[in-house]
DNA sequence: CATCAGGGCCCTG
DNA sequence: CAGGGCCCTGAT
């Protein structure tokens, strides 16, 4: 393990308000030792390029102000080098989205209105590269959550890196490259089934498109969607992930899996199971081009009540 | 002990 | 465009 030491520390300045605690400690996220949230700050790794950077958010007094973000290593950060992780840090955790015109409609709203006066700033954010959080998505396929918790920590394990900072222990990921060029045989031994032969193929194209990632940031909606989905094991509810968590695509909803049906059927129509088309039609009609953020902050919002006071119906939804 | 669905996707017919 | 197969695990 490595030991990192506080190298820089830098200002972000997120547009708008930023609802610290709802955009970067999310209760619906699978636990997995690869972000860490404790004293009111949040801890994970970043890879640029060949290096692995701590990164250690805080919030600032008020929430329009800036957060401060410090940056751990084991050698000198250049100032330069603080400037990128800087404006990946600003993406990555929604910081630039101009929110107002959501606020103004969920104000009129007699379902998000108080959601959204609880949460107001929470962003869509992830902490993983594109690459990261696919493969964490190709985990959560057709299975449940504790699988999908054993299946990270043996590949964290064999691949992954695990550093040491701020009083932390956590994983960064393993750099596509690393299982780019592995056979099957390894992988399945890890127990992650047909899975493994997605891992690599996505970590293979990953290797060899570099520049993906933000390419893609720059792409349409629809576009996007159409690059994601000739990757091999992307289908309609992995794209609709990524978009939403990894390219703040705000209005990504236009797929409902099973699980997240019955749930919406609750919260939006108070009954037990709502088709999927009627639920899709009742966001669109809603929310227009905010419809994910909308369905994000009811989801967010019913998890922490969750986690705070158990709900019976939804402990019966997901349970582990 | 056996059975089976589970926070999909690919491939085939 | 419907439906079988994929892998394993915890729930029943």
């Amino acid at each position: 393990m490595k030991e990192f030491q506080l190298q820089k520390i830098a200002r972000l300045g997120p547009r708008g308000p930023f609802h610290f605690e709802g955009t970067l400690h999310k209760p619906s996220h699978f636990p997995a030792p690869v972000d860490v949230f404790s004293d009111g700050a949040f801890h994970f790794a970043l890879r640029q390029g060949s290096r692995t950077f701590g990164i250690r958010l805080r919030p600032a007094a008020s929430s329009t102000d800036p957060l401060n973000m410090e940056v751990y290593s084991d050698c000198e950060v250049a100032d330069r080098e603080v400037d990128a992780l800087s404006s990946e840090v600003y993406f990555r955790f929604g910081m630039g989205l101009d929110l107002s015109d959501f606020f103004r409609l969920a104000a009129q709203d007699d379902l998000l209105a108080a959601v959204v006066d609880r949460w107001r700033g929470m962003r869509p954010s992830c902490a993983f590269s594109l690459y990261e959080l696919l493969c964490i998505t190709i985990l959560l396929q057709n299975t449940r959550i504790s699988r999908t918790v054993s299946m990270m920590r043996s590949l964290l394990d064999c691949y992954g890196e695990e550093i040491s900072f701020a009083g932390v222990n956590l994983f960064g990921f393993w750099p596509a490259s690393a299982l780019a060029t592995l056979d099957e045989a390894p992988l399945r031994t890890l127990k992650v089934g047909y899975r493994a032969r997605s891992l690599l193929k996505v970590s293979l194209f990953f290797a060899e498109n570099q520049g993906f990632e933000s390419e893609l940031r720059a792409l349409p909606k629809q576009e996007a969607i159409a690059s994601l989905r000739r990757i091999y094991g992307v289908g309609p509810a992995t794209a609709s992930y990524l978009l939403f968590e990894s390219l703040k695509q705000t209005d990504a909803f236009d797929h409902v899996s099973p699980w997240e049906a019955k749930i919406l059927s609750h919260v939006i129509f108070g009954e037990e199971t709502v088709e999927p088309g009627v639920i899709l039609a009742e966001a669109a009609k809603r929310w227009g081009n905010w419809r994910m953020l909308a369905v994000h902050y009811l989801f967010e919002d019913l998890f922490w009540r969750h986690k705070r006071e158990p709900i019976a119906w939804l402990g019966e939804l997901i349970r582990l």
